[in-house]
DNA sequence: AAATGACCGAAAATGAAAATTGGTCAATCG
DNA sequence: CGATTGACCAATTTTCATTTTCGGTCATTT
């Protein structure tokens, strides 16, 4: 039935997109995986494009019930950016799929597996972003813009973990936390 | 005589590299435009990677001495700071050498451009650096790792006016002034 | 002794032929 | 008859042999 063939077909090109990114995938492949001919995809899928589309909701969504898992309105608002981070960080770096299309984007630049780790990218900042906005709300943190504060936290994030290790010793994530906490929460100034 | 001779060459190479970039230069250019013969490069300069760096030396030379203009002692450290990066980055923006090596990175990605930029941003990070040490030094600011508080503030302050700008209005200076100081300064944690 | 440019091997650009791939649709199936 | 299929097509990508370019050398010239 219709509701079945297009479960196999998602599995089918989860799994392709995972272990050979966006380019390599071909919906031959995806096809022969998922155990339908080529064409029925399309009765689903408007293209190749749509297919991979669905794929990433699917793992914007996950993320975001991962990052729920662990907040708790009871801890202060760094603890809960601690772990989300760190959560979100284990989970982008274990996902097969996050890791492959890092990877397709470092060595060839597919343009279409940049827009998926931008769109993962845009998820965490916005769900960062919600956070900010609960914390300033409780008057946990100053009030200040949301979405400038999570602009902020996603670029001094991606500063200490992408930038950072060009030319240094990666950091280790607590230590990444750590360095968050110490510039954002208690800044500069001396006490 | 040998000392006009070098200087020929480093001038016709400084000219070729901001018009052409790296990759795009080639030794016989550079002879060419200096008015000499090939070979006379390389009693001089063991290689193109060579003559390349003492190019980008002198670049970092004239940061330097742009940044060291605009610094006064007399004013606090986030004043300083301000002035400095926007100093630097404004020169950086209207540099031919650095516009063309960005661009080179950018469009073909050629690693020896990727060290120039890189040598660039080292230099500024160095700079700050040193500023953040004395004001550790003098109780300005809280006791913190000097090149990580560099490497931040540069950082930050290119993604409030380089990356910003990409999705959004961008930043007036004053505005950038007054985030930074915001966020670095003061900290989240409600007073 | 200093300067040069013809010369060399390696690397890159070129482009034409071959192979692959996203997407379509007439034939097939249940 | 509607759902499914895979042979087919145009377009893009890959391959690969040939040509060109370029960094660097060195015998010759100045």
């Amino acid at each position: 039935m219709s509701v079945d063939r297009r479960k196999w077909i998602i599995d089918a090109a989860a799994k392709s997109f995972a272990l050979f990114g966006y380019k390599a995938t071909t919906m031959d492949q995806v096809a022969k995986i998922g155990g339908v001919g080529k064409g029925t995809i399309y009765t689903f899928f408007a293209n190749k494009e749509e297919l991979f589309q669905e794929i990433m909701n699917r793992l914007v969504q996950e993320m975001k019930r991962v990052a729920e898992e662990v907040v708790n309105p009871e801890r202060n608002f760094f603890d809960n950016l601690h772990r989300v981070l760190d959560r979100v960080l284990d989970f982008r770096e274990e996902h097969e799929l996050a890791i492959k299309l890092a990877q397709e984007v470092r060595e060839i630049g597919t343009p279409m597996a940049q827009a998926g780790i931008q769109q993962i990218e845009r998820a965490i900042v916005g769900y960062i972003q919600h956070q900010v906005g609960l914390a300033v709300g409780k008057g946990e943190i100053k009030p200040c813009d949301p979405e400038m504060t999570a602009f902020v936290m996603l670029k001094l994030y991606m500063a200490l973990t992408a930038d950072w290790k060009k030319s240094h010793e990666p950091l280790p994530k607590e230590k990444v936390a750590e360095l968050l906490r110490f510039y954002l929460q208690g800044g500069l100034a001396p006490d």
